[in-house]
DNA sequence: GTCTATATTCTGATAGAC
DNA sequence: GTCTATCAGAATATAGAC
């Protein structure tokens, strides 16, 4: 039942394809900003003319439909074989570490992700998709350390959140805001009872 | 040592065209976006072609840069003239709301105002000193209340706009996010030690 | 699938008459 | 100060040959 060689070849050949133009708009956002991806570059990048890259994506969102997907399922699959400390709170803040260290690894990245960057961009559902599952495996862990009532997920993300647009907008690359992680984390802990000595004092 | 009344005259012209011209693009910013302001459509919006825009502003980055510091001269008047509760955290609350009520009026103004969302932009030293002078005047009223350290200022800042982006980011025009505003106080308010009662309880 | 060539549209900005 | 006319350039996207 499986399909001829060739035609496997083709698909792998096609796969690949795909990955070098989303390879190259990453490569552009994270040189001269999101914005600056124009299709012209990325088909340079690689060789081509950017009429080429329409046998691989309808649109330049399509484009970073593809790179919205990619990133969250990379994130998805981190998130899974990363392991978590026993003690609750030093769960808590390893998730808040892994997110920190994720967001400030790629600052274009992390405003296709998190911000909405590009003005006429809205991911499609099945490039939104890893994303939504990455919120069911943050509820679905934190209920498994203690936190049950679903606004203290969403309190939790507004935390790292603004701790982190704090940084990145006001002083990009210090650490005067990330650097109150433990901090932020334990009021986190205490808001939400979850057992253990703080964070800040225990390091 | 006053000017001729007639030069008064024309500086006040001149001054109400540049302001005409600022409120036709916050009127298309309010409308469609930030990033859907352009000269052609500010200039038609009060009966000019878009060439004369340059009598008043030397380019569309000069219309941003006034846009940014007639906004913050506006929070800062309003801080200034906002009486506060006499409970520190009460007074505290009341600060937050107020940042909150005038960001939720206009979001595409706390896009300009709290975000990087037009790529090209950076305000003039000029539009960033109201900016300067309510973070200052923030932390003069936070010290008064017993916050003395500016770290704490810091998160101050981090909870309330982490609050508020993940509001407008994925509810827009909702609560969920800002409707915790007062146990994200009472956290801030234990955290640095404000006395007073529980804002939630006591509500 | 990739190419050349081009359509289409829009942008911010400038020159120069009045 | 405002206008007409235009520049110079960018962008995404399409048509059709190969």
């Amino acid at each position: 039942m499986s399909a001829a060689p060739n035609r496997d070849r083709q698909a792998e050949r096609r796969e690949a394809t795909r990955r070098e133009i989303i390879d190259a708009a990453w490569g552009i956002a994270r040189r001269d900003g999101l914005a600056a991806v124009t299709l012209r570059e990325v088909a340079a990048m690689i060789g081509m003319r950017s009429p080429s890259l329409y046998s691989h994506f309808d649109s330049k969102n399509a484009i970073y439909d593809a790179m919205f997907g990619q990133a969250w399922t990379l994130y998805l699959a981190e998130m899974r074989e990363r392991p978590l400390p026993a003690a609750p709170r030093e769960a808590v803040l390893a998730i808040a570490e892994h997110f920190f260290a994720f967001s400030l690894a790629d600052v274009p990245r992390y405003q296709l992700l998190n911000q909405h960057a590009i003005p006429g961009f809205t991911p499609s559902e099945a490039a939104y998709a890893p994303s939504v599952e990455v919120v069911g495996l943050l509820q679905d862990t934190l209920r498994g350390l203690g936190v049950t009532d679903g606004a203290d997920v969403d309190l939790f993300l507004a935390l790292c959140g603004g701790l982190l647009d704090r940084q990145l907008a006001n002083e990009p690359g210090g650490d005067r805001w990330v650097g109150q992680l433990p901090r932020v984390i334990d009021m986190f802990a205490d808001e939400v009872g979850l057992p253990g000595p703080s964070l800040r004092r225990s390091r």
